[in-house]
RNA sequence: GUGGUCGUAGCUCAGCUGGUAGAGCACCGGGUUGUGGUCCCGGGGGUCGCGGGUUCAAGUCCCGUCGGUCACCCCA
């Protein structure tokens, strides 16, 4: 059999990048709960009906289908594996509202699936972590302005570059698109999201020949889009626009909100950006997008909004707004660059020479009193030369190696760092606090 | 899904206009008969991503495919 090769877009992270995975997904899991998210876990799969209701394309929905299927069976293409955390919980909420308390808010870590081209930090089976806010009826607007303090206060606990939360508002958009006499919105928006990419004259240009726009409304449009301030001033630059429309005023007035509760948590966090568009067709108001300095071209890992609409059925609505850490994408982005690193490349904290095989029950008795006080230890794997033993902690990154005492002597443990070895007694040593667990850092 | 680009040892790469593979680092062993990281000596390891084709001969040319990456699409 010829060696296996990847998965295009399912990464598979070595051991000490998992580590580094695992303890950035308990920092940001332990700031959720901070906030009061409780925790759930929805299947992997959804009716693709459900997956797909929101009218928009087919997405890239991987759907699941038996190897030994019998040939004609109907329900083929039913189930599909979920593109992002915030449909399946909608369809959740619908399913439990009997059983839930509103306003009910959660959070979600979980593997999703999207059948897009991969490149770097872009992936087909990536890890997200999603929190939102649902209630009955209708959902507060404080919550639209609590989503990105909780991020920023996640980001802000993880060795990673200053994030930056930009946000924007659909309903500014479309009221000044409304306003201007434009009445296609969402083709407007679509256009003017290409701006960074394409430049101005060419969006000007795709306005005035998909959208219908003059080109006074084609400038104008570009006009806000360029519109970015890091606190409540972007009001003004609108106003002096002189577009005059109820649902611009509306959108302005929660944008300012936004921003301004921003200003108060965490200066330099947030910034009102005017030209971004992006998230998922269901969003209605308030757009979230975050970027890491230093790591502005690579895009967003971090986005949401609120939606109004998403978890409808009958005369029940829940509207929701909810944010979602890419933290696949995140964590390719900085693997890519060396940006993260990890003390070791294991949990061992302290490997207990072995200086004979007769001898592995008594070393085996060393490591259990060290693991009963939650040290992380395993015994060398041979009674090899103990250089050698050494040399297996020091490839690790393991600091300790621990000696059994010869013929009644003291044991000692020596930390291979430095050097350093001193006597000690597996019923109470202690290694430092920094050494105790892999220490992940930025770098 | 469309297009561009790249793919030689674990890693970084060399290999001229085709003539059946090399370096540095890493790894293993010994010098150092049980306490490593320096130094010296020696060693293992590659179906040149995979599969076809052209040719007396292909890592080197052609086609396909898989994988990485970039752009489009879309988005974490």
């Amino acid at each position: 059999m010829s060696k296996p090769t990847p998965i295009s877009g399912f990464p598979e992270w070595l051991p000490a990048q998992r580590m580094i995975e695992q303890n950035i997904v308990e920092r940001i899991r332990a700031t959720f709960e901070l906030y009061g998210f409780a925790p759930l876990e929805t299947r992997a799969v959804e009716p693709l009906d459900q997956l797909l209701r929101k009218g928009e394309t087919s997405k890239e929905v991987y759907v699941l289908r038996r190897l030994q299927e019998e040939p004609g069976a109907q329900s083929a293409d039913s189930l599909g594996l979920h593109f992002d955390l915030t449909v399946p919980f909608a369809r959740f909420v619908l399913e439990n509202s009997g059983k839930l308390q509103f306003p009910f808010r959660r959070y979600q870590i979980q593997k999703v699936w999207r059948g897009e081209r991969p490149q770097e930090g872009r992936y087909r089976e990536f890890l997200q972590a999603d929190i939102d806010v649902v209630d009955r009826d209708d959902l507060p607007f404080h919550y639209d302005t609590e989503m990105p303090l909780v991020i920023g206060d996640a980001f802000a606990s993880l060795p990673i570059p200053p994030a930056t939360i930009l946000v924007n508002n659909r309903k500014v958009c479309e009221g000044f698109y409304r306003g201007l006499g434009l009445d296609d919105p969402d083709q407007v928006l679509r256009t003017v999201d290409k701006l960074d990419k394409i430049g101005p004259e060419k969006v000007a240009a795709l306005l005035v020949e998909t959208a219908g726009a003059t080109d006074a409304q084609a400038r104008a449009c570009l006009e806000l889009a360029s519109i970015s301030t890091a606190d409540a001033s972007f009001v003004d630059a609108v106003r002096a626009l002189g577009v005059d429309n109820p649902l611009l005023d509306e959108g302005l007035e929660e944008l300012v909100r936004v921003v301004e509760a921003g200003v108060e948590h965490a200066p330099g966090l947030i910034r009102a950006e005017l030209k971004i568009a992006r998230g998922l067709d269901y969003y209605t108001g308030t757009v979230y997008e975050t970027q890491l300095q230093g790591y502005e071209r690579f895009g967003s890992i971090c986005s949401g909004g609120r939606y109004e609409n998403l978890a409808t059925a009958g005369n029940e609505r829940f509207p929701g707004v909810g944010i979602s850490i890419g933290v696949s994408r995140m964590l390719g982005l900085l693997f890519g660059q060396n940006a993260l690193g990890v003390s070791r490349s294991v949990p061992t904290c302290v490997v207990v020479a072995l200086p004979a095989e007769e001898l592995r029950p008594a070393c085996d008795r060393i490591a259990r009193s060290l693991r009963s006080r939650g040290i992380s230890t395993e015994v060398a794997p041979s009674a090899a030369k103990f250089g050698k033993q050494i040399r297996f902690a020091e490839r690790r990154g393991i600091p300790y190696v621990w000696f059994p005492g010869a013929d009644g002597a003291a044991d000692t443990i020596k930390d291979i760092r430095s050097g350093d070895q001193v006597e000690a007694d597996a019923s109470t040593w202690q290694p430092t606090a920094g050494d105790l667990t892999p220490v992940v850092s930025g770098s």
